[in-house]
DNA sequence: AACGGCACCTGGTCGC
DNA sequence: TGCGACCAGGTGCCGT
């Protein structure tokens, strides 16, 4: 579900609202969750001062003083919203009560996301983190490491995907990013030119950041920690389209790994 | 080692 | 109206 821009922009409004705050009680009910959250979850986090917050990846990183690492993951449905007041719905897994009195709720029908505490050493050593790929949003996303990463067969959404090379980029933006750069989805990653390596790089980095300003892309669940949506989904060039933006081609669609992937045989070769 | 396929879930939509 | 089929933004694991 929420790709880089939407955990971008939960990160961001969690910062200005939540910063300090001591986290006073916390409900957690991870039964239904496929992966447990850690054990003495409550104790390990109950009482512990909030100093900030962090995204890597998909990965929502609330740092509390001390030594613990609050790690929510949305999967494909989860959401992590504050609020003044308590939310009572079906698919709460965990409410952690602020000294503001603010709630700080992580519900997710699909049950895909997780959450849970490390310490800080615990993080660094997790195998889930210690293999993360780089971000695209970072100085170390360059032209050539780009050009590194696509010396395979695999289809290029697929590299661009693949979250040990360039985390944060999930379906939308992948179709999105490869449409603005003339690129089909299932192109041989080798069999992209140094020229089109260098507009993946820039199309993957531009698509990232717009959707970033417009607060992410709402197609049904997605919401900020305000409770706002998100509305990049307006913007969208070529994903869940009919007819291509540029030159009103048909938009055809063909499952990529089981994912559908959008493009125009016209505008992509 | 690398890759494809699948499993994990609920809920919304569509067609009959 | 009701029911079943199908689809959805992620990721880890298993078998080949």
């Amino acid at each position: 579900m929420p790709e880089l821009p939407e955990v971008e922009t939960i990160v961001s409004s969690l910062r200005n609202r939540i910063i300090r705050e001591k986290i006073i009680s916390v409900y957690c009910n991870d039964k239904k969750m496929r992966v447990s959250a850690a054990e003495n979850f409550k104790q390990r986090v109950e009482g512990k001062v909030i100093e900030h917050v962090e995204r890597r990846a998909k990965y929502i990183l609330i740092f509390l003083k001390g030594n613990e690492v609050l790690v929510f993951h949305l999967g494909m449905s989860g959401c992590l919203l504050l609020s003044p007041k308590m939310r009572q719905t079906k698919h709460n897994h965990c409410i952690i009560k602020l000294s503001s009195g603010q709630f700080l709720t992580f519900y997710d029908p699909r049950r895909f996301g997780l959450y849970t505490t490390f310490n800080q050493s615990e993080l660094k050593q997790n195998k889930i983190f210690s293999t993360l790929g780089i971000e695209p949003l970072s100085k170390e996303f360059t032209d050539n490491y780009l050009q590194q990463c696509i010396k395979t067969k695999k289809l290029i959404k697929q590299t661009i995907m693949d979250s040990k090379l360039l985390v944060g980029v999930g379906n939308i933006y992948a179709s999105e990013a490869l449409y603005m750069a003339g690129v089909l989805p299932f192109r041989s990653s080798n069999t992209l030119t140094i020229e089109e390596c260098k507009k993946l790089t820039k199309t993957i980095v531009a698509v990232l950041n717009r959707a970033i300003e417009l607060g992410g892309s709402t197609l049904r669940d997605y919401r900020s920690s305000d409770g706002r949506t998100g509305s990049f989904q307006h913007n969208f060039l070529v994903y869940n389209r009919k007819h291509c933006t540029n030159c009103n081609n048909i938009i055809k669609n063909i499952k990529i790994s089981g994912r559908s992937s959008y493009y125009c045989d016209k505008c992509q070769r």
